[in-house]
DNA sequence: TTTTGAGTTGTTCGA
DNA sequence: GTCGAACAACTCAAA
């Protein structure tokens, strides 16, 4: 009797239902990873996901390894090959994470369906949120659109269960079925331009766990103020970790709690609030993407469709590459394609210069972020630009424009970010540095910056940006009438 | 059904 | 330099 432990975006062995189950039961266990990205529609995993992916199952992997057992690798939609397995292995039973977004959960039917034919017992678990996207419903049966609200509701309703350990060995099945090697996946890109992202980050269940620590130790306290400083090391940076289910939401909201129990006060400090508030924001994305399944691709409010986005490949270009003369802006952008992350204060400041001050199209934005982040998240990502943009859940006021030096000086008070990202200004003394255009040519001169030839000139002037944005909203206002 | 209060993260202007 | 108001109107959630 061999049961398939099938992996997918939860890629742990500590508090997972799955793997648990299958273990638990004694009899022979085959986990197996499927890459198929043609399983995912519209939105298979970006470059920097790719990455991410190949790390964490290489370390999934050793883990396996070190109780007895190993991954077996395969390339293919995921019903053929998980079939094929099926039989190679005489496999009675599938276990798996629930995939909650909308393309996911079908497949997942489907795919149900078709190894039920066969006789295998198939068996779903959610391992990846605090909670069912579908439990949580205003009083009157709707889906909650606002965030406060529904964190209220989650609040009250969460019923954190005691995290289950990872068991210690796992039984091999008599014989391994084939399995490609890692490398033949070819996730990693072919030259070289990861070498940044492997700086910053170490995938993968143990990489997340140190991660969490440091974290707890080191941030938490003081987190409702130093999140928003990109200048320093506030936040969690566990967005990647959570992506592809290297811990359990449960694990971290679990480890909070104990983490402020153990100092001794009643309630929860300011930091940790925030924080816990943070993850559920997260349960909050994947709660609309659930509800709203085509928000990837539409804006949730249907006055948008017909804004007047601008087509400019330069503008956008620029914007990418971190080139807009903005350097608050540009540091974000080039600490994205350096580390595979922003810096989530900063990801608003570059998404709303890009939907307001370059008129571009959010869905745009979006998937250049798709692409680029090690965290990318359908849900996350879709309800973060959608809110930017103003035309999603909670979103923000048409005449909210960041506006980009004014937020530089504020969280990046002594440029510190912006010298480590945009080293070209780096003798720019702090008084200029989030708007070197403003400087006396003689302090120019002194730091060796040349506008237009050693940084960019400003790709539209703040001023005339936020009048053009606000002229633009005020087209689909009232109504569409013009 | 109707009413009421509220809604993540901002900017600018003028007193 | 600091502070409050204005920047609109709409939709949501609950009573």
């Amino acid at each position: 009797m061999t049961t398939i432990l099938w992996f997918r975006s939860d890629l742990r062995l500590d508090d997972h239902r799955a793997v648990h189950s299958a273990a638990a039961r004694g009899d022979a266990v085959l986990p197996v990873y499927v890459w198929s990205p043609e399983d995912e529609g519209r939105w298979p995993m970006g470059a920097a996901g790719r990455w991410w992916l190949h790390h964490s199952l290489e370390s999934l992997d050793e883990s396996l390894r070190a109780r007895g057992s190993r991954l077996v690798l395969r390339r293919g939609r995921a019903a053929d090959e998980l079939m094929r397995i099926a039989e190679e292995c005489d496999a009675v039973r599938l276990v798996c994470s629930r995939r909650l977004d909308p393309h996911g959960a079908k497949s997942d039917a489907a795919l149900k369906r078709l190894l039920a034919q066969r006789g295998i017992e198939v068996e779903c678990f959610n391992t990846s949120l605090l909670h069912e996207p579908s439990a949580l419903r205003t009083k009157s049966g709707r889906p909650y659109q606002v965030f406060t609200p529904f964190w209220r509701a989650l609040e009250a309703s969460l019923d954190l269960g005691k995290p289950l350990s990872a068991p210690r060995r796992i039984a091999a099945p008599k014989r391994w079925p084939p399995s490609m090697r890692l490398a033949d996946l070819a996730l990693l890109p072919k030259f070289g331009w990861a070498g940044g992202i492997a700086n910053v980050w170490s995938p993968g269940e143990r990489g997340a766990g140190r991660r969490l620590e440091a974290f707890l130790h080191r941030a938490l306290g003081g987190y409702d103020i130093a999140r928003d400083r990109p200048d320093e090391e506030g936040s969690s940076r566990l967005s990647p970790h959570l992506r592809f289910g290297e811990i359990s939401p449960q694990r971290v909201y679990r480890a909070v709690i104990d983490r402020e129990a153990a100092r001794g006060r009643n309630g929860l400090s300011r930091g940790a609030y925030a924080f816990l508030r943070e993850l559920a924001w997260r349960e909050f994305a994947h709660h609309l993407l659930h509800h709203f399944p085509h928000t990837p691709e539409k804006p949730l409010r249907t006055n948008f469709a017909r804004f007047p986005w601008r087509r400019s490949g330069s503008d956008l270009c620029a914007w990418q590459r971190g080139r807009t003369g903005y350097p608050y802006v540009d540091a974000g952008m080039r600490q994205l394609w350096a580390t595979g992350w922003m810096h989530n204060r900063v990801r608003m400041a570059v998404a709303s210069f890009l939907v307001k001050h370059l008129l571009i199209d959010w869905r745009r934005g979006a998937e250049w972020f798709w692409d680029t982040l090690v965290d990318a998240d359908l849900a996350n990502n879709t309800l973060g630009w959608q809110w930017c943009a103003g035309c999603g859940a909670d979103a923000a006021p048409y005449f909210r424009i960041f506006n980009p030096i004014a937020q530089g000086r504020k969280f990046d008070p002594h440029g510190a970010y912006v010298r480590q990202w945009v080293p070209e200004l780096t003798d720019l003394p702090d008084r200029w540095i989030h708007e070197p255009w403003a400087a006396p040519p003689e302090v120019l001169d002194a730091a060796g910056v040349v506008p237009g030839q050693t940084y960019p000139r400003r790709v539209v002037e703040h001023l005339r940006g936020r009048e053009r944005a606000l002229a633009a909203f005020a087209r689909i206002r009232n109504g569409g009438r013009e």
